[in-house]
DNA sequence: GCTAAACTGGATGAAAGCATCCGATTATTA
DNA sequence: TAATAATCGGATGCTTTCATCCAGTTTAGC
């Protein structure tokens, strides 16, 4: 998919975007279920790839697959009670730095001024992401609609 | 080495880490050039890797390199003029989102609600790391010193 | 029961990131 | 000029990520 070029994503992994793309689409889908297919086309994400996506987002216990005609996938919570961070971490979770990562013993809990910066940036990131709920980001009053080509929401 | 295994390490790559840890011990040896063997010792990186990162810092003008008997790598700028975000940057640009990534011709400019929400995180990052320079982070009155193992400067 | 629709999961492959090795080159010192 | 110290850069290999394919299983509907 030519679509989907970007150079070193330092940040955000690949698999993680197409993770949210699938959970906002089936948030505005909400309660129905869609199939991979219908989810990789409105996404533009490669069809056999997004399968394995969302078999993870299942089994991390986001998304709830149906087996057989009429099946799919759909939601386990409610949009308002899911949050971008609960996604992103069933994908990839935030590797917050914990404690020294050369090991030294002496820094022990207490990070370094360095690592100390490091993990402030990634926990702001994280508290952005813990605040943001699916159903604001489709409540969100912008032109542009997530996923949706033309102005204005989907039919 | 077995010092910086660390699983999925999103947001930060390995190589950044490393990027950080050479050019905030050259800060503290400031100006004084080091070789790559004692600069690849004191941040706990193996040589040869760190070798090729501390290349890619020459080529992108934060590094000097200087061969022969007494050469070594040295700081381009003085640690009060360098930020973290020059050394990211260096290293692997922070992908803020310019565009949609989907292609959305509508979205053109104008990013989504999901995306705008991304970038944003990522701007806050990007903003952290520009406000912190070397000289800070070695100046910070705090217990763990960067790369030493012991409490206290390093000799 | 049969068939079509849909997910499941293993095998496989391509590309990028991480890491190592080594010969070539440059510079200092004696 | 010879020896030594040090970077340079190409070749190589391993691991992870991204991506594809396909045979197998489950389910709905007739």
């Amino acid at each position: 998919m030519d679509v989907n070029i970007q150079l070193r994503p330092l940040m955000l992994s690949q698999t993680v975007e197409y993770a949210l793309r699938a959970v906002v689409y089936l948030a505005d889908q909400s309660p129905t279920a869609r199939t991979t297919g219908q989810i990789a086309a409105a996404t533009k994400v490669p069809p056999a790839y997004m399968s394995k996506v969302l078999q993870g987002l299942c089994h991390a216990g986001i998304l709830r697959s149906q087996r057989g005609m009429g099946g799919g996938m759909s939601l386990v919570h409610l949009p308002e009670e899911l949050t971008i961070l609960d996604v992103v971490n069933a994908v990839e979770p935030i590797g917050r730095i914990e404690s020294c990562p050369l090991g030294l013993k002496a820094h022990g809990v207490q990070l370094c001024a360095l690592h100390r910066r490091l993990d402030n940036a990634l926990a702001t990131v994280e508290e952005a992401f813990r605040s943001t709920t699916l159903a604001e980001v489709l409540a969100d009053p912008n032109p542009s609609v997530p996923l949706c080509d033309l102005p204005g929401r989907a039919k």
